[in-house]
DNA sequence: TTGACAAATGCAATCTAGTTGCATATAATA
DNA sequence: TATTATATGCAACTAGATTGCATTTGTCAA
């Protein structure tokens, strides 16, 4: 029996959240999961284009919304004055944005939820979710600057 | 001699950033002493209409941004898709974000300084600055729930 | 396999947040 | 109080995001 990698049809994950799998829908889904680093809508729309999947940017809009609202994806804002989305199934993490070359690095061993048991003991606030973001210099750009 | 507990003349702030002191700019300056919570410029515009001064909507955007960039005031998102500013003089501190009411209350004695030096080391990542936000439910709103 | 229908899309108009160029006004300084 | 760099008003503009409506398309049952 011959085993092959074959390329993940996310046609499944799209219908267990009531969606149509859709040309646009599963083209979006594909290049969340192969992206590294949360995106935004431009760059979601070069995608498409590129790959020759004709969509308006209300309907690319109207997709990432839709995913966020069924909880395929998450919303973030890096302080850039637009949002940025990733698939909600990555493992909890934060993010490392280089702010020399714009890289966003995830980390993942950070021990915020300690921080959030504390707060929700002290402040009596119920905590849902939280971002948390850290601004700076990758490895790369320090060794550059020296 | 009289002591009088004067609204401080917050001239002396701008005129050490280099900057005139308009009356627009001393009545942002003084929103943004008194406020508690991080605003964003709707609030700021309907405050100085409300105050008789007169800005257009271009100037306080100016006036916001000539803040930042001086570092008279930080500017924070909070997933709304606008910007919020807060004076930088602010202690450090972090938000607590209610989705049910709106209310954004301040966390001061947070311990993200040690996961900073954990992720400095480990990853080799200069950071220069953060951002860290709870989104959740305040004291006041879990109560009106049960 | 096909037909029906809810759901999705395209298109164009619209909205909000934020920016810019330029002429005019004004705070600071001498 | 005259000068001048700086700030503001106004209007036009940009980018990101949303919406209404007519048309198209996945899906599922027959």
């Amino acid at each position: 029996m011959v085993q092959a990698r074959i390329q993940h049809d996310c046609s499944t994950e799209l219908h267990g959240a009531d969606l149509k799998a859709t040309p646009a829908r599963l083209a979006i889904m594909q290049l969340l999961e192969k992206t590294e680093q949360p995106i935004d809508v431009a760059t979601i729309t070069d995608y498409l284009k590129a790959t020759n999947i004709k969509a308006d940017q209300a309907t690319v809009f109207r997709i990432i919304n839709m995913f966020t609202d069924r909880g395929l994806t998450k919303q973030i804002q890096l302080n850039e004055g637009k949002f940025r989305y990733e698939l909600s199934s990555k493992p909890e993490h934060h993010h490392l944005i280089c702010q020399q070359c714009g890289t966003i690095e995830d980390i993942s061993d950070c021990a915020v939820g300690d921080l959030e048991k504390d707060i929700e003991k002290k402040k009596d606030f119920k905590i849902a979710s939280h971002s948390l973001e850290f601004y700076g210099m990758c490895r790369n750009c320090q060794q550059k600057i020296v």
